[in-house]
DNA sequence: TTCTTATTGCGACCGAGTCGCAACACGCGC
DNA sequence: GCGCGTGTTGCGACTCGGTCGCAATAAGAA
């Protein structure tokens, strides 16, 4: 069997160390995946990506660490408005969220960092007395391109 | 086979009248679960209580019918952190967006209107150049109740 | 190195949602 | 009220995303 990959550990690999969390072969293959990743990916994208760094990657090994890392609070999970069917897709968790948009014409994901929606979630915690752990906002409709 | 019962044409048929978008047994049915709902449901659930009204009704003409009330704009589609399992829920648009929380320990739903996410949604539109045609947002956390 | 325990691959399974098709029924024009 | 064309339906088979139980394996603490 060949070596693992000797790679600098990634964040991810870095923050399920600080939680006691083992590592192993398939786990750094995912997390690699994710970590390098340039678009939002689903659940089959990154077991292809994933056997492209250790062959014998199974499905079920790829959502059980999805798993993991969204109960542990480090990816996010999205519907990008079900576009393409119903997958879900994911991404790392980084310090700010981000508000996604789904053009329904030509496909376009476009994301958007905005104090209002910071705002909005301390008002929610405030006035609803609600603990957010998570917070999605996805909106669907027509990008500046394909507006008329 | 017995009369559809005679009832007064909620605003989902009207709605659809106006459109000019034919009416039938099985959609007078699942309007009227859809309408009468006094909680989020889903697709199955919408199908058992169609069937108490008109026995025949198929799982697929329910699909169908949400279909054509989403593309119509006339109802919204919910993930609700898919609290139990992978499906969807449904509920009637009304004139304001709300947002939805869902409690990870109780799994109750609440709802929550606010001026806010209006402005956040307005300040969207004009920032990125993007019309609008649904937004969601869900959060996920602990409730009051939970929250400690 | 040993030992415990978490993790993995595998295969069978499940449930949500879709689709093609032939039968049906809505509602328009007569 | 009576046809007729077209949109809609039920049905059954299917796809696809995701789960689960199990025996084999590998982490990592001691
Ligand atoms: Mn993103
Ligand atoms: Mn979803
Ligand atoms: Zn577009
Ligand atoms: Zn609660």
């Amino acid at each position: 069997m060949p070596l693992p990959q000797t790679q600098i550990p990634g964040r991810l690999q870095m923050q399920l160390a600080e939680r006691g969390i083992r590592m192993t072969g398939p786990r750094r293959a995912i997390l690699s995946v994710i970590e390098t990743a340039t678009k939002h990916l689903d659940a089959s994208q990154i077991l292809r990506k994933a056997r492209t760094v250790d062959e014998s990657v199974d499905r079920s090994t790829v959502y059980r660490t999805l798993g993991l890392l969204k109960r542990q609070g480090l990816i996010d999970e999205l519907d990008l408005m079900h576009l393409n069917g119903e997958g879900h897709y994911y991404e790392r968790k980084l310090g700010r969220d981000h508000i996604h948009m789904a053009c329904l014409r030509c496909g376009k994901i476009s994301e958007f960092v905005s104090r209002t929606f910071e705002s909005l979630k301390n008002q929610l915690e405030r006035d609803c007395h609600f603990h957010i752990l998570v917070a999605r906002l996805e909106v669907g409709g027509y990008c500046s391109a394909c507006r008329r």
